[in-house]
DNA sequence: TCCTATATATTGACGCTGTCTATATATAGG
DNA sequence: CCTATATATAGACAGCGTCAATATATAGGA
């Protein structure tokens, strides 16, 4: 009957440390620096050490990549909540509340689709993406207006749209500028454009 | 004055061989197998003769990458040229046919924007990469009505609406579904309510 | 308090990788 | 024919993930 959630025995609570370490790594160096040797290192103990809390470097990645996920989760829910207004306002605020936060940490939102790096089967990571995904729903079920498409549309469009966007910027392929119509940033209008193309 | 482009010594046409190799293993396994010594085997050499052609892994995959965009024009030229109609049917053609190539081809479509493993710096890539997003502006240059967005504001908010749509496609995301309201598949239903917005 | 089972950490090994150096060989052009 | 050059090989090195064997610290029952 040992409790997983006391500290452990020899290092104090490397599980804690070595997620800690990869995040610092992942913030310096991007998702493929992060190593089972490496992150090891940063938290002083031997290169095997690490298997007693991550079978592998793809558990490692993985559950660094869930509390990416959680992050993200809090961050959207902050900017959310304190968003007064009609429905519109809010899927807006969640919209740039996903973008800002890929273009503020470009490495952890690098990682947050890295599907390749990660165990897809894991129940916490799906949960994790579940919920953000699931809340977007939610919040554009709020609004009453006519719809010309259902709500999954409007999420997928409004989700991919965000995502496209803070990928191709954070690959360096367009730079932020104002459009020089509305005088808007690039990224504003293109959410707004969409939100009223959604009938939202 | 040796001529770069005649057969060489050993070999026969090693570089074309290695690049053959390299898209082979892309197609079954990913970017990321693709490797200096997996490719060297499959085109019958010792692992150093690469460096030959490509002088480290970056160089390999950034001509990989390079003669893909490439392929991923021709697609779309092709697509886009047996369109008839008002602009706005050219521009709906263009994002269809980045769309089905990223579906068709999830791990060429998924090399093309893995920035961290080409050298972003080679002007063939950059050329390349430039071709098919200059080409999706002048095809929105030809629609005569009056827009709410400039042109760059467009093409950005297209571009990032099908790559962020095919990126969590091949992510496993969302499954292809029908719009419930339209009875659209979902991707049509999105591309046509953004271009509906941009007012192409 | 001691004893033992278990959790945790270390050491060393294996095969893989990219890349470098030294060496060998085939071809081109004078 | 001869030499310079392009091309290919063989071997080495360090770093990686992972596994097996070993060591040590702790927990909980006797």
């Amino acid at each position: 009957m040992t409790n997983r959630k006391r500290a452990p025995y020899h290092h104090g609570n490397l599980r804690k440390a070595l997620l800690a370490a990869a995040l610092k790594v992942l913030d310096k160096a991007g998702p493929d620096a992060i190593t089972i040797r490496e992150v090891a290192r940063l938290a002083g103990v031997s290169h095997a050490a690490p298997v007693n809390h991550f079978k592998d470097r793809t558990a490692l990645l993985t559950a660094v990549a869930t509390q990416l996920f959680q992050e993200l989760d809090a961050v959207i829910e902050k900017q959310t909540e304190k968003t007064q207004g009609k429905p519109v306002e809010k899927v807006s605020s969640f919209i740039n509340a996903l973008i800002a936060y890929g273009l503020e940490h470009p490495n952890r939102y690098r990682l947050l689709w890295r599907r390749d790096l990660v165990n897809n089967q894991d129940e916490a990571l799906q949960q994790a993406m579940d919920t953000i995904y699931d809340k977007l729903v939610a919040t554009l079920e709020r609004s009453t207006r006519k719809k010309r498409y259902d709500k999954h549309t409007s999420a997928v469009a409004l989700w991919s749209l965000a995502h496209g966007y803070v990928s191709m910027r954070l690959d360096g392929n367009f730079v932020p500028m104002a459009d020089t119509i509305t005088k808007q940033p690039r990224e504003q209008a293109i959410v707004e454009a969409v939100l009223a193309a959604l009938n939202i």
